[in-house]
DNA sequence: ACCCTTCTCCTACGTCGCGTAGTAGTTGTC
DNA sequence: GACAACTACTACGCGACGTAGGAGAAGGGT
């Protein structure tokens, strides 16, 4: 995932938080607080295209777009990016993982014992 | 820690590969097949400088220029960062805990371990 | 004492990403 | 057929970044 923008974000933000594929118009009114040209929201919901991360459905005149994928998916590249890029992510990691707090650490050992149990059964 | 560019991260990288401080011209070199002009690595340690990426000492009549931070950190502060964006810390941080690959999952749960039992025993 | 080399400081320029939006053209609706 | 809504294309300003030049200070050699 590329780097997003700051308003590129928050259309996506908009998108995730809706579910289903929302209209231009729709996007720009949940987006009130900014008051944005429709044109502007258009454009952004382009430029998100371009980088493959919304798709857009044609529904009658207009169109709808919906992310590609998840926010936490999103997320999770991003992580992956991050660590690509530090060179070693073992080592990255481990350092990062010293640095959660205790109660993201407990989500973390309980998920990735999950993870192992379903291995093992495999 | 801000987003770096990708001369400024291969400066940075030079950096810590060094360990001890560098000169201008030390980067210079260690950038050798990018042939880049002296005042070029220069701007960008300056730059890195007011990104609070790098310290520099005085040494006789140039300075040397010092990572204030290791790598390692610099990547954990990306991941929190990306993690702070995405609304949910938790939520991404479990859905990418999934997408680690098996031997990244076990450095994973060994160091988290590790921290239980240190919290444990204080 | 003087010039050359080496540094630093300041300034600058081109490009690109992104926020922002206008205009023109198309199409469905009444 | 006219109006409203929608899309496509184009554009502009700003800030980040890659890149570098010129001016000025300061040490070293002869």
């Amino acid at each position: 995932m590329p780097n997003l923008g700051e308003l590129e974000r928050s259309v996506m933000n908009v998108l995730w938080d809706a579910a289903d594929p929302l209209s231009v118009r729709e996007v720009q009114d949940a987006l009130g607080d900014r008051d944005l040209a429709y044109t502007t929201v258009m454009t952004v919901l382009d430029r998100l295209g371009g980088k493959d991360m919304v798709d857009r459905e044609r529904d009658g005149r207009a169109f709808r777009y919906v992310a590609r994928m998840t926010r936490d998916a999103a997320t999770s590249e991003v992580l992956h990016a991050a660590l690509d890029a530090s060179g070693d992510r073992t080592s990255a990691l481990l350092h990062f993982a010293r640095t959660v707090d205790p109660s993201e650490a407990a989500a973390l050992r309980a998920v990735l014992a999950e993870i192992e149990a379903a291995d093992d059964s495999a």
